[in-house]
DNA sequence: CGAGCCTTTGATTACGGTCAAACTTGGTGG
DNA sequence: CCACCAAGTTTGACCGTAATCAAAGGCTCG
């Protein structure tokens, strides 16, 4: 049932909510609204898209979904039925080994797509985690791979981004395999600042969502290591960092190390 | 020009004959048997398709490439126009970071495919270099995605293909996070049994057509630790290994590791 | 058959992990 | 609205794994 791979508890009004709303077609004359008026759009999946082309794509996005801190929008193991794109809020993907073992594969903002690991196997190999109150867009893969068949420009896109997706995995095992500790959170805030200010926001100073413990984890170091960094960045003048809002003062100075 | 893609000399004899048959549209009679009777064909791209499908996709199959040993099939930074499926020998992938860090990314078996890392900005973002005397099919991927608005089944196949990799990445990436040099070394020597096995050679008996330092860069760790990883494994009773040639004696061991 | 590359092993070092404790923040309920 | 408690963060002390430096032996392939 469809309900079991929300996370949402059935009982839960916004389950109640989203159930209706899947279960009635989106009428023609409100969805397309849902993307062609979307801030996030150039980054999502209908950027290079034209007229004819996002209103096409408009009618697969069934339904935008809440999600609530701390919950979780798909687990590993769970059928693979949607991909996800990031309306409002921030998510993190974790990745487990049965060990126990766990680590953080990516954290993603407003316009970011996820979910492309389901296709692999049928299933999530990945669970996805809201940092905050979320919303998402639910896109059903089959009605994706059916439209592609009619927009070779979809078709397209849906490529581009799973190849960014490696393309950002690249980049990521490169950190993991080479870098320093201290490279590593450079890195890292470089890359929150730019990924920021593409979103309209302020390239300098930003709340960060996740705890200390998840960016070590998604850095392959400890919490304590990354707090050590930050105060040591701090110490050189390269950033201010008060708990979870941070200061970026010398980005070239971070781009430097 | 499409030489200048091809890292060969324009005056290497393979040079000349890989244009020559580029040049040469591929006669329909012969080129089918390329992919229907190609031994890998299941594990590649052609997998899962079925038998007009299997000779529309052939038909995209222009060419296949000799790549000698420590030739470079595709750079870093290479106009993007292939993806391409090791017919014989092996690969490695590589990403380089400006500081003249690098990075191993992958090891690719007959199969295997590379060069979705193209998509994203019409450019490779990593080089893949032969390991020895190698063969590829090489694959236009506008000819492709062509191909794919014909055949939901291709595109499927290829958005398989590109979660597949995703999901390898991501495995990669919680390898390089998490796990201890022993444990590299043991899930890494896990990962070339089975997928030996899987292309039909002996799942305990190989050799490794990489260097220590190669593994070493895949691993995140330096090629002593790998050596001596090495070393530790043989004395505990788990592999035998003489430079190059490997022997599992006890795969249930390393997998405990 | 020899030169260069690869591999192994040893000795030492250092980076970041682990353990520990104090402090701060934020959410919840009285 | 404030107090309290749990969760998160910072900092310190110490330790261990794997990096680094070094050198000798072994393959491979011109």
């Amino acid at each position: 049932m469809f309900e079991a791979t929300l996370s949402v508890p059935a009982s839960h009004a916004q389950g109640s909510l989203l159930a209706q709303a899947y279960a009635d077609r989106p009428r023609s004359d409100s969805r397309p609204a849902s993307c062609a008026g979307c801030t996030r759009r150039q980054a999502c999946l209908a950027g290079g898209l034209n007229g004819p082309d996002v209103e096409k794509f408009a009618a697969i996005v069934h339904l935008t979904r809440v999600i609530r801190q701390g919950e979780t929008l798909f687990r590993a193991g769970d059928a693979f039925r949607s991909i996800y794109a990031v309306r409002t809020g921030s998510f993190k993907t974790v990745i487990a080994h049965r060990d126990g073992m766990e680590h953080v594969s990516g954290f993603l903002f407003p316009g970011d797509v996820m979910g492309f690991d389901g296709v692999h196997a049928n299933r999530h190999e990945v669970s996805a985690i809201a940092l905050e109150d979320c919303t998402v867009c639910v896109l059903p893969f089959s009605l994706l791979e059916k439209q592609c068949q009619e927009s070779r420009s979809l078709q397209h896109q849906i490529y581009t981004l799973m190849s960014t997706e490696i393309v950002r995995e690249s980049a990521l095992m490169m950190l993991l395999g080479v870098m320093s500790a201290r490279e590593r959170v450079a890195a890292f805030l470089v890359n929150i600042s730019t990924r920021m200010q593409q979103r309209g926001y302020s390239a300098s100073l930003f709340n960060l969502r996740m705890t200390r413990d998840e960016i070590g984890s998604y850095l392959g170091i400890t919490l304590e290591t990354v707090s050590r960094t930050l105060s040591h960045f701090q110490k050189k003048g390269l950033v201010r960092a008060a708990g979870k809002q941070i200061e970026i003062v010398d980005i070239e100075g971070l781009r430097a190390v």
